[in-house]
RNA sequence: CGGGGCGUAGCGCAGCCUGGUAGCGCGCUUGCUUUGGGAGCAAGAUGUCGGGAGUUCGAAUCUCUCCGCCCCGACCA
């Protein structure tokens, strides 16, 4: 194509909005333009990346066996409100009224229209299993889009539901679709890792997340190192640090610790260390009749309360963080200064299974500048009926699976595999006959990839300071002709004319870069862009019958004759693999 | 939604405190000279200063109000 028909429309200096470097890039070369909040439109350029990644998706479903459908964007009420999930989604849901002021809204997810069509078309078990996918436009009204394209309300996601007679049925194609999305995210030449992750709102039983590589990268992977083990830090399990509790050798003592109010600096004002401390925090939980039920969630000093894992200890909904007002009414002391012993009322203590096994610990004394020293289970406080895992893990914890150590590092999440099991079938009644004629609700897995975040996230982990690096697999163009005054010099346009052609019949992107624009502009738009190969023809070397390539990764430039240049792109094509 | 910040030309910004009717760089238009990595000279065009209301002889500037956007937290592909 010639980038006269491209509408390259590119910054020089980024738009204040952007925070991220996929989001000012993006921006800059012009591949995106923002509409609204979370809301954008993909340029030319754009979208040709879009349409790569969307091309290799489509392939590797197609060859898993997943069969392409397109659902309606919009959808009508009855059936979220037959999951329950009308109210569950909350207003993170687009609802809409039609003309007959009949509820409906536009499609943040598609469990409930499948599960309904699958209900209607599936009768028997030698329907299944059957594997269903769209790319497709989804539309979630999030707390805080940001990052452009990365976290936008409007977005292009890959959806796919299987529906089997046998849990172990969906387990293999819950398989195949894991090897999918491998090859995937392989094909399109990212750095990714795949974990084991929380199920969250979709739900079901098991679930892997995909995760793009990258420091700007919102949730924290943990992994061992001896790879045994990877998994979102959310549900990475900790285990506890100390084997077996010793028995006690100080005795209960109040100090004072004026103004001390983190662990640390506690710590460090009594000249002990961070990992004698521990850390109270108060949790709260609205039960059915509008009270808050209260709890002292304690761990180490140096660790970080999961909230996550908390929630699913005690089965509580509407788990938060206790206010102020709460705490003192409960501990008649600000927080800062709390602890587990005398309290003002009763309170269920929930217990790290790291400091189940502390002694002569460091807590507070629910009196203001006073923690107390020497603390003891059993003897200064009561055991707790509520031990578990409930802290995140740190690096350099033991992993619970194989020998290894903890690694943390952060991730984008791409994609999410989720088996569902009959949570969906069961509610709506999508069921088959098996062998013996007994109606039974179907196996169910949904399999999602965020297709417009994969192009953001690959950004992310593919520029440098000229822009953008493309893998070549989702470069807008493989290769860019640079003539040099190629509507001043005959003989430039007519080797770019045919050279165009020819690498075209050699299967490659080709763009000829036909603006009339000075060398700089051209060039510099150009590593923007982040076109992986380059061919620069001017009149000083054709004469030589040479030409100038160049490799936006490597930034190295070198001239060759132009007889060689097809052995020259085999052979950049053979380096990147 | 809670906390913080911003809205002035297409983009990046100054002017605001201390009211006097709008400026800089890049981009854009025209001409000439240039053209192997973001050109030089000359001449231009472009703003309801986010909207509305108020104070004032006079508001980008002060006050109120509404709207939009961004950042930090709870959500997720």
């Amino acid at each position: 194509m010639r980038s006269t028909q491209l509408f390259i429309s590119t910054l020089r200096e980024s738009p204040v909005e952007a925070e991220i470097v996929s989001h000012k890039l993006m921006l800059r070369a012009g591949l995106i333009r923002r509409l609204g909040s979370g809301l954008y439109t993909w340029m030319p350029l754009g979208l040709r990346v879009l349409r790569k990644v969307e091309a290799i998706v489509r392939e590797e479903m197609n060859s898993a066996g997943a069969m392409e459908v397109l659902m309606p964007a919009v959808q009508p009420a009855e059936l979220w409100q037959e999951t329950g999930r009308w109210d569950v989604f909350g207003p993170q849901m687009l609802k809409i009224k039609d003309r007959h002021e009949r509820d409906f809204c536009f499609g943040p997810t598609h469990e409930e229209v499948i599960t309904d069509l699958m209900r209607r078309e599936i009768n028997s078990y030698r329907q299944l299993p059957v594997n269903f996918y769209q790319i497709q436009t989804k539309f979630r009204d999030e707390i805080r889009p940001r990052f452009g394209v990365m976290r936008a309300r409007e977005f292009l996601m890959k959806d796919a539901y299987s529906f089997h007679a046998s849990a172990s049925c969906l387990e293999k194609t819950y398989n195949t679709m894991y090897e999918a999305y491998r090859r995937i995210f392989s094909r399109l030449g990212l750095r990714f890792r795949a974990v084991s992750a929380d199920t969250g709102a979709i739900g079901g039983a098991d679930s892997h997340e995909f995760h793009v590589l990258a420091e700007s990268g919102e949730d924290w992977i943990a992994y061992s190192d001896d790879n045994n083990f990877a998994a979102n830090m959310e549900r990475a399990e900790a285990l506890a640090l100390i084997e077996e509790r010793l028995p006690a050798q100080q005795v209960l003592t109040k100090v004072d610790t004026p103004s001390k109010t983190e662990c640390e600096e506690v710590a460090q004002h009594l000249g002990l260390k961070i990992d004698q401390m521990v850390k109270c925090v108060v949790i709260a939980n609205d039960n059915a009749e509008g009270n808050a039920e209260i709890y002292l969630a304690m761990i180490r000093g140096d660790h970080t309360l999961n909230e996550i894992k908390v929630s699913k200890i005690l089965g509580i909904k509407n788990f938060r963080l206790a206010t102020e007002a709460e705490i003192l009414e409960v501990f008649g002391c600000k927080p800062g200064y709390l602890g587990p012993i005398s309290t003002k009322k009763p309170v269920t203590l929930v217990v790290d299974l790291t400091v189940a096994n502390m002694s002569d610990f460091v807590c507070g004394a629910n009196e203001e500048n006073v923690h107390f020293t020497g603390v003891n289970w059993g003897r200064d406080i009561a055991e707790s009926s509520y031990i578990a895992d409930i802290r995140n893990v740190v690096e350099g914890d033991r992993a619970s699976q194989g020998l290894g150590k903890i690694k943390l590092c952060k991730g984008i999440e791409v994609g999410h595999v989720f088996a569902l099991g009959t949570k969906y079938s069961e509610a709506m009644g999508a069921t088959y006959l098996d062998e013996a004629g007994v109606s039974k609700p179907m196996e169910m897995g949904c399999y999602g990839i965020g297709v417009s975040r994969i192009v953001a996230a690959a950004i992310e982990q593919n520029c440098d300071e000229n822009g953008i690096v493309w893998p070549l697999a989702m470069s807008p163009f493989d290769v860019a002709i640079v003539p040099i005054a190629y509507h001043r010099e005959p003989l430039v346009k007519d080797v770019a004319d045919h050279l165009y052609e020819r690498l075209e019949e050699m299967g490659l992107d080709v763009m000829l870069e036909d603006r009339d624009e000075r060398m700089g502009v051209v060039l510099s738009d150009l590593d923007l862009l982040g076109i992986p190969f380059r061919v620069t023809l001017g009149k000083r070397d054709l004469d030589k019958e040479q030409v100038e390539v160049y490799v936006r990764r490597t930034q190295k430039k070198e001239t060759i004759r132009l007889e060689d240049l097809d052995d020259w792109f085999a052979m950049q094509a053979v380096e990147k693999h």
